[in-house]
DNA sequence: AATGAATGAGAGTTCATTCAT
DNA sequence: AATGAATGAACTCTCATTCAT
């Protein structure tokens, strides 16, 4: 993990005595890593804050002295989770120019991000969806932020001449964004291995060309027809 | 309880045994409807089962009559509102041949159903999605038939030769489902009082024709890019 | 217990289709018994509302049926019996035309009703001070109305020409008080089994007579001597 | 710390053993003198040790170098006050003769001492008289001493003739601490700022001559009227 | 069928106290 | 002597569920 992303609300750092490595914010980053292990396996209400502390090692008060509450620590998990993939997107697609090919590299990020550990994709995926109080909390903070860099993207191809000028970019990205977030709960949920490679691709494939053929008349913007 | 209010959604729910004059399963839907509403402004798990009862104005204990618990009555909400869901989706196609005008009349459905009651959108866009055990127990039923229907509908269409050959059924239909999935809950969670009205059919145009403008390279399928 | 008091804030009391005899309120008594002897025995902070309620043979959830939270019993125990006292007292008085008379009366019923239940005592003189929360609460309140019937008395032996003139009732009220907490306190914390009998005179003989030999000139009103 | 404002109860405080230049027991006095403020703030059960140590700015384990326990706070405060107090009263004594103008002295010099300052009275008036395990253990120690004051001064007084011979001195005395300890507890309670001074004469006028006018027969010691 | 009083297990959180540094 | 991070026991209150009526 990223120290300067464990360093993201440390409160009890500012110990500046000790002398050498032992990192501060060590113990923060073991309970937030266990609380997304016990959250994933138990759900968040079925959890018990004192499992966290013992997956975490250490006693359930500790919990207390690095996060305000329970929720305190689901809430911890989306802002650093969110913080470091935006932080990693901007800056993958520092390095890429053409649109499309950056929400390519988007998707497979997103992907990616959370294949490779399956509590944290079950924790996103479910857990944090537990009740309009989080879900509003976080529509409205680093999701807005996500969904923006998607939205940016897709009117730079239209600037680009490569997306085409009729398409409404929020809600496009908003699109895109529903089907890596579907793709990543199907695969959280389905209890095979499979790997999600290839349906990065795949997504943009639809998402960039459509599934009809070219010249298909259905579905043109205009054709009224409730 | 007004009579008329319960008879709105009259269905025969699966209470057969009893077969008499008085409208067995009124109660039933009243306290599931009670329950929509109460999930929706507290939650799931805020909810408590009493005030789900005072809702529908029966005692804590009637609920226990006709749900075997408070998960039960997540469940059955799920049931009801999905199999209504499928029989008017099928119903919907039954008089519609082109498979591209079929997803839109799937689209305008999906969306003009859970627009019409803000509180049944909450439940299902989120109370519903509490636990893996819910969300599990939902993917492998009812959504795994609405899933299929789409697919059919794409399946169609291929053979029909309006949707691409080179498309994977499978996976376009979760994209439609995630995009239209996205679309509501945006909806759902902004206090804004804007309708889903265009935005079917907006969707529905990016998934035939893509975001694209005809000729674009990237996002072929073949192009190998982890 | 005079059903009277036990009906003061009975809520769960609309039973009104029990039959006979099952007299409502019951429990709630069963309960404020409990706290009472759990509370003396343990201390308010160090008992339990789990102990309250095993004592009193319920579940501890019961507790909650019939109050509001563990402070709220200790509040109701205040009300009750304060509410039976200043009841007791006026109608005492109401026989009894002499001012003397009446406060010696009073002073009796005080300290009677304290010594008849040691339990009440502890709780009375040491529990309810807890914490200047409760006690501004009380002073506030009851035990103000328990002040003035001693203040009014003490007026009445004024305008009968039995009580000097240069008394401050309000002040004079206060030191009866006083003096009566103080026996009953003094009397509560030894654990020898004397009886408060005799004590109730002795304090009214002081109070009318002073302690001075008439004529004894120190402690006149208008001797300024800091 | 200011260390003139922890010199103005410069006491012996217990810890004899060290004998430096570094005045010892200033830290000690400093954390007690921030947990009667604390006390008197949060109430006992309600204040935490970590308020009193950041009060007094020293760490909260410091306060364990200097006391034994929370509870041990508490004694402390009714220790070194307590004896402050007696000694106070007995070199104020030491200097008048007449047991009546002794006992102004004394109501004297107990209102203004709790009065000059509140957090004091606060602790003294309510949260020393959190249990009967405080209660006990005070009545048996400081307090008699001080109660034993109070009656030997009143025995001076029969002695001299000035005391009525009937009068109980051990009961005159709770007698009187009552009176004042009401008479504390009332101000203390009263947000307003009225000042004490005066009531001390006024309670020993009372005390001493009675709220009867002279020959009225009511309160008689004789008189047995149960 | 309906009621609603009663149950009792369960869990988040606090905080006095300790102890390695 | 001083620190303050860590501990973990303890306790109130909630609420799904039952069952006698």
């Amino acid at each position: 993990m990223p120290p300067a992303a464990a360093a993201v609300r440390s409160k009890p750092a500012r110990a500046a005595r000790v002398r050498v490595a032992v990192p501060r914010g060590d113990k923060r980053d073991a309970i937030l890593r266990a609380a997304i292990r016990t959250f994933a396996r138990s759900g968040f209400f079925g959890a018990q804050v004192a499992d966290v502390a013992r997956t975490a090692g250490v006693a359930a008060g500790t919990v207390y002295l690095y996060f305000r509450s329970k929720d305190d620590l689901l809430v911890s998990i989306f802002e650093r989770v969110m913080s470091e993939a935006i932080a990693e997107g901007r800056a993958a697609l520092a390095g890429i120019a053409d649109p499309l090919e950056r929400l390519r590299r988007i998707a497979h990020l997103h992907l990616d991000r959370l294949s490779r550990d399956r509590d944290l994709a079950i924790v996103f995926q479910v857990e944090l969806r537990q009740t309009t109080k989080f879900m509003e909390r976080f529509s409205n903070t680093l999701l807005r932020d996500y969904l923006g860099i998607l939205r940016d993207v897709i009117a730079q191809g239209q600037a680009a001449g490569v997306v085409r000028p009729g398409i409404n970019p929020t809600l496009a990205a908003k699109m895109l964004f529903g089907a890596l977030d579907e793709m990543a709960t199907n695969w959280m949920l389905s209890h095979r291995r499979t790997s999600l490679d290839g349906v990065a691709d795949a997504v943009i494939d639809v998402f960039v060309h459509g599934v009809g053929v070219a010249g298909t008349a259905a579905g043109t913007e205009e054709k009224p027809r409730s």
